[in-house]
DNA sequence: TTTTGCGCACACC
DNA sequence: GGTGTGCGCAAAA
């Protein structure tokens, strides 16, 4: 089944539950689309978990307890009923829109989730805190390992779960009116899609005339409503590196995360009063000085940039390979990164076919011609959020991660860094 | 038994 | 006060 046909149902399921006054938790969408369309509740829940990432669905703690929302729909909590009547097509490009500008306004007090978006078995997920006090909740239990449903909370439901996550919510009830048990209570809230956590009161945006605001626009407003998924990484890590070292731990190297902490202490980070969370990325910065690899040593890139473009745009001879697992675990090699000053030079003169190259050479060569026949340049590299790369590629999950996590990312804070210097 | 409709209370702005 | 949400119950399928 298509992954669109999936959107559509669940996006209708939602929307039927919520017309009919009911919670659209797991268990009810799961439930509902199987009676609808014969769907397993595995396949709803990992099609839910894609649409949760790429914030077509809204993961949110309300009262206690985890609902979806159609992204669509929570934008403006203004927003008029009628807008509920959207075609699906309409829908969908309100998603579109949802998913790139603001969600602020949806839902009560929401924001992303402090979730490691990079460690994926933490998945991914959206989850919005509508609570008050969610905060206390999910993201510590799940992140500090403690995967079990509270009692009166299990997953009941065993045909509904993520196979592919594990994470905990069990969510107090803010105003301990519901301990989250009894009928109402869904499977859902053991059923662990996705760990949630409160975000709370972060600072919504960038300065509008930072440069960074400028340059991180996206990921300003993805920073005070959007998941951390779809923050840029370095948001994400510096949150992470503020909240939960330990997880941190799993996604970042200790000497990314060394030199991200150096650079807070640095005090770089602070200008404009701008959180250290909406900062460019500092690991990016331990490019700065080494361009270094994996092991230590530079590594020559085997490029075929000297049949393409792309060498005349970049200095390929100091196409430096930097692992991007170097920047993780200083291990493998099959990611390159690049020397901080040439990319960022030039990645915005990179062509299509300059990017094509740099796939090809790092080792991805059928998801270059991904790139490519998406017609992604330097710039459209520069403005790719992780979600555009999962999916928005029709790549494979795999590589595609690799190609986000090692390079993309690695490439976006170089340049972005290399522009707040400039 | 399951699904649907909806009154009402609550939360949030 | 307006709006969104969803519990809990009754009715319908």
């Amino acid at each position: 089944m298509s992954e669109s046909k999936y959107r559509e149902w669940i996006l209708d399921t939602i929307d039927s539950l919520r017309s009919r006054k009911a919670r659209p938790d797991l268990e009810r969408i799961c439930r509902m689309v199987r009676r609808r369309h014969g769907s397993e509740p595995d396949r709803t829940c990992a099609e839910l978990e894609k649409l949760i990432q790429e914030q077509t669905v809204l993961k949110v703690n309300y009262k206690g307890s985890i609902s979806y929302r159609n992204a669509a729909k929570v934008q403006r909590r203004s927003r008029k009923k009628d807008d509920a009547t959207l075609t699906t097509a309409a829908r969908r490009s309100t998603v579109e829109e949802a998913s790139h500008s603001d969600l602020s306004n949806g839902d009560s007090a929401f924001g992303p989730v402090d979730q490691d978006d990079e460690d994926l078995e933490a998945d991914t997920s959206v989850a919005m805190d509508t609570d008050s006090n969610a905060d206390e909740e999910g993201a510590d239990e799940s992140r500090d390992g403690q995967d079990q449903p509270s009692p009166g909370r299990t997953d009941e439901d065993a045909s509904v779960h993520c196979s592919t996550v594990r994470a905990v919510s069990a969510p107090c009830s803010p105003s301990g009116t519901r301990p989250g048990s009894g009928p109402g209570c869904s499977p859902a809230l053991g059923l662990d899609c996705v760990s949630f956590q409160k975000v709370g009161e972060r600072p919504s945006s960038l300065p509008p005339s930072s440069p960074r605001a400028l340059t991180h626009n996206d990921w300003a407003y993805h920073s005070a409503v959007c998941p951390v998924e779809r923050q840029h990484p370095g948001m994400q890590r510096d949150k992470a590196a503020a909240t939960k070292p330990a997880v941190l731990s799993v996604t970042t190297s200790p000497i990314a995360l060394k030199n991200n902490v150096k650079k807070e202490e640095g005090g770089k980070a602070e200008d404009s009063g701008i959180s250290a969370d909406q900062l460019v990325p500092d690991y990016a910065a331990g490019l700065d000085e080494t361009k270094i690899v994996s092991d230590g040593r530079p590594q020559p890139l085997s490029l075929p940039s000297d049949k393409y473009t792309f060498k005349n745009k970049m200095d390929t001879s100091s196409f430096t390979a930097v692992s991007g697992d170097g920047l993780l675990n200083g291990a493998k090699g099959d990611g390159v990164s690049v020397k901080k000053e040439k990319v960022s030079q030039n990645l915005l003169q990179w062509t299509v076919a300059d990017v094509a190259s740099y796939f090809t050479a790092a080792g991805f060569p059928e998801q270059a011609v991904a790139f490519r026949s998406q017609e992604i340049d330097g710039k459209s590299l520069l403005l790719m959020q992780r979600s555009d790369v999962l999916t928005g590629l029709s790549i494979r999950l795999g590589p595609a991660l690799k190609i986000y996590e090692r390079h993309v990312k690695v490439l976006q804070r170089t340049h972005f860094l290399e522009c707040e210097d400039l």
